[in-house]
DNA sequence: AACTTTTATTAGTATAAACTAATTATTTAA
DNA sequence: TTAAATAATTAGTTTATACTAATAAAAGTT
């Protein structure tokens, strides 16, 4: 693998045409590389089973899903393709060129979302889903189109940012997640979870979106559940949902 | 395979959701559905030979051409996805879910066309190659937006009709070809070949493009050359390059 | 420490899609 | 009508991606 111009600050800090590399990402690396990037964002230890459990969470039409053996075939291949290094512990670890390919899948499928919805009109419930198949039939020069003529969108419709070319697999900026807010302050929601289109047409009747301002009313711990206080009223959730909804601190 | 509602006119005549059906096309078979679609389009048999020659044609970033063996392989599956039927004779015949399923190809193709020219502002020549590629990612649900939101477009940036849902795979309008066309006779141009990129530069500089009045200034059948009376000025362009640009008459 | 449970890996298989080399069929031409 | 050329097919292989069943390794618990 050729790496002229890789820096101290790694491949992201450098102009590094993806298109330029003799690398060949089947549509299932992809979708592997994509899966480690959300483990890693939240928290979640990239081993074996938990990538298993994560890919087969990922809205096909096939279901054909991931066992455990399928993982250890593809991170093998993965390591071929000096995607993925060996960290001689547990954990799955990407290397310089895998987080390269694994940020821009992000941006990929971010820059998708927003398309669908603000280019096409399709509704938010659909987006995630749309967007998954698309992401991987866009060319680098598409994407620099769409995101153009989307005035450099720095948000999907869910709230998730849209990684620059500039930043790194690393600085993920943190959020609070809403189960983690304390009751009676001022928050704006940042992110919604994007999965689950029936949970998100219930946030879009509740009018629970990113931007919308919120304060915690009621946070029950011990019964799983929080209640919100919106612009269109109170709704209460539970703690799972909960977890996965992010906040930013509005200052007075 | 369930095909309750077909009828005499044919599996296009009804309302017919692939989705529906449990068909699930690979990429690889819904190019090869595309292909014997052009191949019909063209009049030119599709035999092993011929298909397998028109699919080293497309242009893929990954270089795997079509060897005869592999078409055979296909051809076969697709046989037993009752894509494709055995006519005893020489040529490749589609079934009636075949053809619904060739015909819902171009539509995604040429839809995808006219999508990233007229929402994206792609350059036509690399609409064709975009669209080779988002024509696979689209659902049936998306397509129906993205029409929706060009407006019922009929007609590629290229020129070529967009079928609609009741349209036939088998009554293909025949447009006079270029080649064909008579000294000082007004046509106006129908469509353009789409392939190759650098051709569509030409016909772009030279204002060469779908609904461009012409007449044939000289036709130089020996030399193998066709002069063009276009509203920029004359071109002369090639016989081999005539004969995939289609006209109309106009009525004086 | 020994046992149990969880996690990871190997072994072996399947399928789709491609290939080369060899062979059979069919068509065309001498 | 036989020989040459073209077309189609079969045989056997490859690679990517999935699987199940079986085993090995690691972690957690009594």
């Amino acid at each position: 693998m050729d790496c002229i111009g890789l820096t101290e600050r790694g491949v992201n800090a450098v102009a590094l045409d993806p298109t330029q590399l003799d690398v060949n990402l089947s549509q299932a690396m992809e979708n592997y590389l994509l899966t480690i990037f959300h483990l890693n964002e939240d928290g979640i230890e990239v081993t074996v089973t938990n990538l298993a459990q994560a890919l087969r969470e990922i809205p096909l039409d096939e279901h054909i899903g991931t066992s455990m053996p399928s993982v250890i075939g593809m991170i093998n291949r993965m390591k071929k393709e000096d995607l993925i290094k060996d960290d001689e512990g547990r954990p799955i670890i990407l290397t310089e060129l895998g987080k390269y390919f694994a940020l821009d899948m992000v941006r990929r499928h971010r820059v998708a979302e927003t398309m669908v919805v603000e280019l096409l009109g399709v509704e938010l419930d659909k987006a995630h889903i749309e967007a998954h198949k698309l992401e991987h039939a866009m060319s680098s020069e598409l994407l620099d189109i769409i995101i153009e003529r989307l005035n450099n969108p720095q948000a999907s419709p869910f709230g998730e940012q849209i990684p620059g070319k500039e930043d790194s697999f690393d600085n993920l900026q943190n959020y609070l997640r809403l189960d983690e807010g304390s009751e009676g302050v001022q928050y704006k929601i940042k992110s919604i979870p994007e999965e689950d289109p029936e949970l998100i047409r219930f946030f879009m009747q509740h009018g629970i979106l990113p931007g919308t301002p919120i304060t915690i009313s009621e946070l029950g711990k011990s019964i799983g559940v929080v209640t919100l206080d919106t612009p269109s009223g109170n709704v209460t959730i539970g703690f799972e949902v909960a977890s996965k909804i992010k906040l930013t601190l509005v200052a007075d």
